[in-house]
DNA sequence: GGGCAGGTCTAAG
DNA sequence: CTTAGACCTGCC
């Protein structure tokens, strides 16, 4: 057993990041609330993956491709390509993108008991399966584009349109693993080639919202910064987004809540609606029951709940 | 091939 | 203020 010092590299050169009760790469990655993530097994040992229960995830943040394996009941940056040359490592790239700097682990005993004495058997259970889920901070104008995309859509083809829209838009981020990768685009680069934002594969009529959302971050018309909890309340912040053509309530409280940190939000589709129906016997205004019902923690609630009903549904 | 997918906009009542 | 319909497109 290695020590428990945050930062050690081990003889591979890999980093350990968090021990993977903390941080479970399948469920925080597959929950929804990111797109640039894929499961990668390794090739060599994929029988070994499969009975060990350890993963591997490669995925592109912060104009750098990650790869994060898990192995020895921890979490392991393996690899970040090319070569990080910002003066801000590793490691502390990914301590925030992943906020481990909030104990999750406690928040999930907290919202199991609070519902537990609410008599919410549904978030007892649904809290106690999302151990290690988090909920990641994106980059915010990422965030924004993303779900803008992702609205009427189904996550296959929200990846698809992404994907395709980082090939065309996005800075090379050179080859990894034979497969190449690209930086998600910048502001300017999809405000400067609009007539190309058509092209991107099943964008279909979400194209002019995200030309117009580029168009706005980079006349500076929307700053995304000021609409972060630091300089804006969540309902302001929502108000300020719904102003864009495209974006309505549930697109609004995912930028918020993925992309500004503003843990409040609780965005609403089709399944949480429909959950929140059969389990708590609510027809409308879900997310003044959410505030209440849930407390301080909506977001990371709304999560759970989705990302419980989703894995039940598929088990079916 | 018709229907659906992690909504939003628009035109009407 | 509330409520139908239409809507790009890939996939079953």
């Amino acid at each position: 057993m290695d020590s428990d010092t945050k930062n050690t590299k081990s003889s591979t050169g890999e980093i350990k990041l968090c021990r993977d009760k903390e941080l479970d790469l399948r469920k925080t990655f597959e929950c929804g609330q990111c797109f640039r993530w894929n499961n990668a097994a390794h090739t060599d040992n994929r029988h070994e993956e499969a009975v060990s229960g350890d993963v591997r995830y490669i995925g592109v943040a912060h104009k750098n491709i990650i790869d994060l394996r898990t192995h020895d009941g921890a979490v392991y940056i393996h690899r970040i390509h090319p070569q990080n040359t910002s003066h801000i490592a590793d490691y502390d790239i990914l301590f925030n993108y992943f906020s481990l700097d909030e104990d999750y682990i406690k928040i999930q005993d907290n919202i199991a008991d609070f519902s537990q004495k609410n008599g919410d058997k549904f978030m007892v259970d649904a809290a106690k399966y999302c151990s290690g889920l988090r909920i990641l901070r994106q980059d915010p104008f990422e965030a924004l584009i993303s779900f803008i995309i992702s609205a009427n859509n189904n996550i296959p083809k929200i990846k698809l349109s992404i994907e395709d829209m980082c090939a065309r838009f996005g800075k090379s981020l050179g080859e990894y693993g034979g497969k190449a990768y690209h930086a998600f685009p910048a502001p300017e680069a999809l405000a400067s080639r609009p007539d190309e934002i058509e092209n991107i594969r099943a964008i279909g009529y979400r194209a002019r919202a995200v030309r117009e959302a580029a168009a706005k971050v980079l006349s500076g018309e929307l700053i995304l910064e000021e609409l972060t909890p630091k300089y804006s309340t969540f309902k302001d912040s929502v108000k300020t987004l719904r102003t864009l053509y495209g974006i309505g309530e549930k697109v609004a409280n995912c930028v918020a809540l993925f992309g500004l940190g503003h843990m409040d939000a609780f965005p609403v589709d089709t399944w949480i609606k429909k959950a929140l129906t059969s389990q708590y016997g609510i027809e409308k205004d879900f997310e003044k029951f959410a505030a209440e019902h849930f407390k301080v923690h909506p977001g990371i609630a709304q999560q759970y709940m989705f990302f419980y009903l989703r894995e039940q549904n598929f088990k079916k």
